[in-house]
DNA sequence: CAGTGGTCTAGACCACGGG
DNA sequence: CCGTGGTCTAGACCACTGT
C-alpha cells in the first residue's frame, strides 16, 4: 500500500478489485488469483482473501475452495434475475419512501429529470445519463427508512450500472425513462402508491428488455 | 479445528459460529473477539477473520473496522425492514415459480399443510411448526429459477427462524398459518397469480405483526 | 507426481480507548 | 501512555490439476 493510514489495506483492495470489474478492466468471467493482487498493489495475502470474501458477499466474484475468484459472468438468466429482484426492492422502497418525502425533495425530483430531458436534445452520453438516472432513484429512496433494502438496490444497481456505461440506451429508451420517470412524480405528488409501484416495475421491466435486447446484439 | 479435512477451516468456523448465534448462545448485541474464537475452535485468527466477513455478508454480525464484531442485534425497526424484503421477495419467487409447479410438488405441499394441521391437534411445539413452515415455502420457491432471489430468502428465514424458536407463535398464528397455507395451494392450483401474491403478503405481513407482538411483551 | 495456487500458522505492528 | 485486540507480513502447508 502507498503509506500507512487509518484506513484498512482491505477495504482498499477491495475498491480497487471492485473498480477494475466496473470499469471491464478486469472481464467477466475471468479468473483472478491472490497473487496477481498482492503484486499489484504490494500487500500480502491476507487483505486480499478478506477483500474476496467481501466482493464475494456484494456479488461481484464468485469464491471456489480451493480453486480461486473469478469475476461473476453476466449471462441474461443473472441479469434477468437481478432485475426482478431489484423490482419488487424498488417497489418497497418506492412506497415506504412515498409519505416521507418531502416538498423540496419532490422539487430536487424535477429538477433532475428536467435536466435528463434537456440532455436528450443536445445529445445523449450513456454515462451521464446513467448518473442522473441513479440520482433521481437514490432522491426518492433516501427517506424510505429502510436501509436494508436500499443496500441490496445499490448492490445490484452498482452492477446494472457498469453495462449501461458499456452498452449505453436503446433507441427511444431515453425518452421512456424521462416520461416514466415524470409519471413516478406524479404519482407521488398524488400520494397514489398503487400507481406508484405499477410505473416502477414498467421502468424496470423496460430496463431491462432494453438492455437484454442490446446485449444480445 | 478437530482433525484435517477437505473443506476449509474458515468455513467451518463461519457455521460454528452462526450456529452459536441462531441457538442464541451469543445473545443479539454481544461483542465477539477474535481470540476468543481461535482460542475456542484451535484455529489462528486468519480464519476467523474470513468467517467474520462472510458472515457480515449474511447478515448476522456487523464489522467495524479496528473495533471488531457484534452479533446484530435485533431491533424492532431491523426486523420490521427485513420482513417487508422477505415479503417483497416471496412474493417474486412465488410468482415465478408457479408455472414451474409440478402436479406431484403440489400434493407435497399439501401433505406439508396436513402435517401442520394434525400437529395443531397434538400441540404446539415452536420448532417443529417452524420447521415445516420452512418446508412448505421451500417446496414453492424451489422451482423458482432465481437463485439470487432465493439467496436473499434463505438469509432472512435463517434469522427470523432463530426468535421463532425462542419466542414461539402468539395466540391464533398458527391457525392463521394452515388456513393461509390452503389459500396458497388454492391460488397455485388455479394459477391466479394475483390472488397469490396477495395471500403471500397477508402471509408475510401477519408474520410480522405476531412476532413484534410476541417480543414486546 | 510435480507445479500452481489457495489455505493456514506464528508473530510483529499499530489503531483505539481507558487510566 | 500503556494494554487490548484488530490488522498485516512472511513463509509453510496442502488440495487440486495436468502431465
Amino acid at each position: 500500500m502507498t503509506k500507512s493510514s487509518k484506513v484498512t489495506a482491505y477495504s482498499q483492495v477491495k475498491e480497487m478489485i471492485k473498480e477494475s470489474i466496473l470499469s471491464g478492466e478486469i472481464p467477466a468471467g475471468a479468473r483472478i488469483t491472490i497473487a496477481e493482487i498482492t503484486e499489484r498493489y504490494g500487500v500480502s495475502q491476507m487483505p486480499v482473501r478478506e477483500a474476496f470474501q467481501i466482493l464475494q458477499g456484494e456479488g461481484f466474484i464468485e469464491l471456489l475452495p480451493h480453486k480461486g475468484a473469478s469475476v461473476k459472468s453476466l449471462t441474461p438468466e443473472y441479469l434477468r434475475n437481478i432485475y426482478e429482484i431489484r423490482g419488487v426492492i424498488e417497489g418497497l422502497l418506492a412506497r415506504r419512501s412515498m409519505p416521507n418525502l418531502t416538498l423540496s425533495g419532490l422539487n430536487r425530483l424535477k429538477e433532475i429529470n428536467g435536466q435528463m430531458e434537456a440532455m436528450i436534445q443536445s445529445g445523449i452520453r450513456a454515462d451521464e445519463i446513467v448518473q442522473l438516472d441513479r440520482e433521481f432513484h437514490t432522491a426518492i429512496y433516501a427517506s424510505s427508512n429502510n436501509p436494508e433494502a436500499l443496500q441490496i438496490y445499490e448492490k445490484y444497481v452498482g452492477l446494472i450500472s457498469s453495462l449501461r456505461k458499456k452498452f449505453g440506451y436503446g433507441d427511444n429508451r431515453v425518452d421512456n425513462i424521462v416520461s416514466q420517470h415524470w409519471k413516478i412524480i406524479e404519482a407521488l405528488q398524488n400520494q397514489d402508491a398503487e400507481a406508484l409501484e405499477k410505473v416502477i416495475h414498467l421502468h424496470s421491466e423496460g430496463a431491462k428488455l432494453d438492455l437484454l435486447a442490446l446485449m444480445s446484439s
